[in-house]
DNA sequence: GTCTATATTCAGATAGAC
DNA sequence: GTCTATCTGAATATAGAC
């Protein structure tokens, strides 16, 4: 099945955006890498504020997807909790790419105002999640030694992109791994 | 007592990289920033490579200053580990702030080699003092719960790392402070 | 929808006068 | 050490032909 040019184009993007940043990546580099010309970019998206908000909501929009999945195929907090784990990790494709949250919140200031705002919204959003998830954990007791649900929604956050940047750093899996074995000794 | 050009760009060249990252500043910004033109700033550091890595180095010692300053003044792990938390929390400046290590990682692929090699080196550095603080809490028993000292290690800097990601995010400490909160329980 | 062509702005960088 | 002047390349963006 063979996509339109909008969704390959917004492919490319969210992938370069993911690796290098909204400053680190540009029209030109979209165009050459799906085959068209940066004009014909510009038909899709005016302008690169146009394509980051774009970006974010779509990601956004998966991400409310993922966790209805979590919902459906986990009954207890600690198998959700892992399965957002390994949502964390698997965006790492083996570690040379951020989530468009942490690579678009270290960059902050270069980021349009209308696409910061989308990604505050994602990350509260993402908080919500967490909270909850450690809400049921003080019902069902599937998580061991726990605190405040808000604490250890932000906590567990801080963690999981802090673990990223990790692996990032070194190019592999290996320090995200390790960063997240202390949270799952606990599930 | 007036500060010689060279310390004055330096300065200004690591606040707006922390605030903006590795491509969100030019020598352009600098120069005007400190009142020069910009080829007067090519004669300090003739490339932005150059000015990158000195500016890594430069936070590099400030940091092995740093830990010097915490071992002296603090003889628990517990102390230890809370002055570096302070320490991450302080690099804030209230919420604008990146420390250099995650502002460059970030950006990885933007970075010139040279100045990603001693990010590198500065990161492995940072986790060699939190495992020690960990081994040294296993002697002394000043933090509760422990695991393996390595591991603790990566999810500190993790979490520390993580919780600025954050406080940024949302221009204000609060974040920060509710994401180790659960960290500082243990103490 | 995609193209060529072009405008504008700004980046990093160098040469050479003072 | 700092300046003016200039080069080169790249980025975002637009106009208008096909």
């Amino acid at each position: 099945m063979a996509l339109d040019t909008r969704t390959t184009l917004l492919d490319a993007a969210e992938h370069a955006a993911r690796r290098r940043g909204y400053d680190g990546f540009s029209y030109g580099d979209l165009a050459q890498q799906i085959g068209i010309r940066k004009a014909s970019v510009h038909y899709h998206f005016p302008n690169k504020s146009v394509l980051a908000t774009t970006l974010v909501q779509r990601y956004f929009e998966r991400f409310l997807r993922a966790t209805e999945g979590f919902k459906a195929q986990h009954a207890s907090a600690a198998g959700r909790l892992n399965a957002t784990i390994d949502h964390y990790r698997a965006a790492l494709e083996g570690g040379d790419c951020l989530c468009l949250c942490v690579a678009f919140s270290s960059g902050r200031d270069s980021l349009p105002p209308d696409a910061m705002d989308q990604v505050t919204s994602l990350r509260q959003a993402i908080l919500e999640w967490l909270e909850a998830v450690f809400e049921l954990a003080h019902l069902d007791g599937s998580i061991a030694n726990l605190g405040d649900a808000g604490c250890e929604a932000q906590a567990t956050l801080a963690l999981l992109e802090g673990a990223q940047l990790a692996a990032r750093a070194q190019n592999n899996l290996v320090p995200f791994d390790r960063a997240v074995q202390l949270l799952q000794d606990r599930l």
